[in-house]
DNA sequence: CCACTAATGCTCTGAGTGAGCATATTGGAG
DNA sequence: CTCCAATATGCTCACTCAGAGCATTAGTGG
């Protein structure tokens, strides 16, 4: 229903709807996968779906079983690398957050997300194959390029301007741009490329896996989401230990136990949990805030009015 | 291309592309508009396009003449609201900025968004048509329901939350669910209500312009995208106004240099501007500290590695 | 010279964040 | 039973930054 139609027939399109639902399992992030692992859910939008949304839920129980809790869109694409078959396809792709549950289904299953992105995990410091691979690779791809070298350096932290766990996305394009990922390789090898560890998958849903990681880092910064991912009753290092997997970093425990206090996000039941030490309070996620405090945000001087 | 197909037999959908492009003209800030000010500038993604926003910039272009800077995507829905003719329709709303420049083609041209949205400016205060005409409007809506009051109250600050200037889209939305706005009316009239002051759009139109002004509001708290809006060299009273038009809200001007010096955004041109009053400085972006600047964006208590 | 209008400079204060020190509880190893 | 390892919790101190407001400067138009 374009206000102004162009030219050309209307031509034909599919629509697909791609999902990255993450769940936290024994402090492990991981995906729910198709394929043995080599793909995510995904199908094709039809004139039966209510809406985009419903039409991802329904792909995604009808192909792994696992119900959907939390979900937002994440990015729309129309890869021309994908029109092997002159056919154009519309991708639209989603983050959806779940409690891990049993599967069932073809060849679904969850997969730790550090599987295909080992270099993302930096919990126990900067990963070893940091500098034992993708710094030489990266070194040899860039050669003398100033320009190149200084990308590489920001993106990965390999100098001292540090880490940063959002630019996921980044990096794995950069890896792609290199030649070091076998997605690139299947379709236009680097010569003197050797691939990197990491498991490649289907066309490119790793891009769309980073895209996901990249916004669920960004957004449990300034939304607390992690709870989507919690059990109903837990103890804040649990809790902790979610929010470390998801951001692939260690938190100062202090800290962040003040953090969640402070904006009162967690209630107590009286229950306590045995734990490798002392004892911990078992808590309870407090939903109504949401509503309860007018989140203003404000990071502009606003005026007094 | 997905990885596994639906049963059904492939359907005829078409993408739609709609851009909500911005500019702030003497502090005023603007959308691109056809169709005089009924319709956001559009048309279909076509297989001529090498990517979703180059068709979009293709779009604009003939639509309007007028060139693009700065875009991103907004959202992408399949209204079924849309589906009159039975045909589904994917849109994917982009977000632009632009310096406005002289535009040609038919009904091209820009408007004040607050013509859309007058209840959205509150650089002198909160706007009287908000005590006047919504306020009363949405009591009547809401009735003796305590939900309803509490969503009425707190969508537009009118207790004592404050006004957030980000939920550009929470009060378009509630004012289409009371039934207070053409849109609505169109297709399922809400008895008793009366339309507020604001300009309707064509379809869902008005909606996706809520949308990008919402996403644009958030953004500038993070990043400073306001620059694409700015001539070459400007002062930075100049540069405070743009955002203030943006934010619809006053900003504490001393604090919001501060704010700007402190980032060092810009930098001297060593030229003055004549004022209202004392002569200001002329500035200029450094475009630089993008890569300078290894922005960290920390809001996690991350343990020192 | 005076009133008016913006642009600039600075100061004070309180809230919030980064880092650590110290203590409390359990289970398990000598 | 005592000591130690592993967590959970309490608290403190230093520092940064954002919110507010006071004060001054440099043009313009009577």
């Amino acid at each position: 229903m374009a206000v102004e139609r162009g030219s050309s027939v209307a031509e034909s399109l599919s629509t697909e709807l791609i999902a990255v639902v993450v769940a936290v399992t024994a402090g492990e992030p991981r995906v729910l996968t198709i394929r043995n692992g080599a793909a995510l859910p995904s199908g094709s939008f039809e004139s039966g779906h209510r809406s985009l949304q419903a039409g991802l839920r329904s792909w995604v129980e009808r192909q792994t079983h696992q119900p959907l809790g939390y979900v937002e869109q994440l990015y729309t694409f129309a890869d021309s690398d994908r029109a092997d078959s002159g056919r154009r396809v519309i991708s639209v792709s989603y983050l959806g957050l779940a409690r891990e549950g049993p599967v069932a289904g073809a060849d679904a299953g969850w997969h730790g997300w550090y599987r295909y992105f080992p270099w993302e995990d930096h919990r126990g410091g900067a990963p070893d194959m940091i500098g034992r691979e993708i710094a030489p690779a990266l070194a040899r791809w860039a050669g003398h390029d100033p320009a190149r070298r200084s990308r590489a350096a920001i993106t990965f932290g390999l100098q001292d301007q540090g880490w940063n766990e959002e630019w996921v996305l980044q990096r794995y394009e950069l890896l792609y741009e290199a030649g070091l990922v076998p997605e690139r390789a299947r379709r236009d090898p680097v010569q003197g490329a050797v691939m990197l560890a990491g498991e490649a998958m289907a066309l490119d849903h790793r891009r769309i896996l980073a895209t996901g990681i990249a916004r669920l880092r960004a957004k449990i910064k300034y939304r607390p989401v992690f709870f989507e991912l919690m059990p109903e009753v837990f103890t804040l290092g649990q809790l902790q230990q979610t929010v470390e997997a998801l951001a692939g970093r260690g938190l100062h425990t202090q800290n962040f136990r003040r953090l969640i206090e402070a904006q009162r996000l967690v209630e107590d039941t009286g229950q306590m949990q045995t734990t490798g030490g002392r004892p911990a309070r078992l808590v309870r996620y407090r939903g109504e805030i949401q509503s309860e405090r007018a989140i203003v945000g404000t990071k502009l001087p606003l005026a007094r009015s």
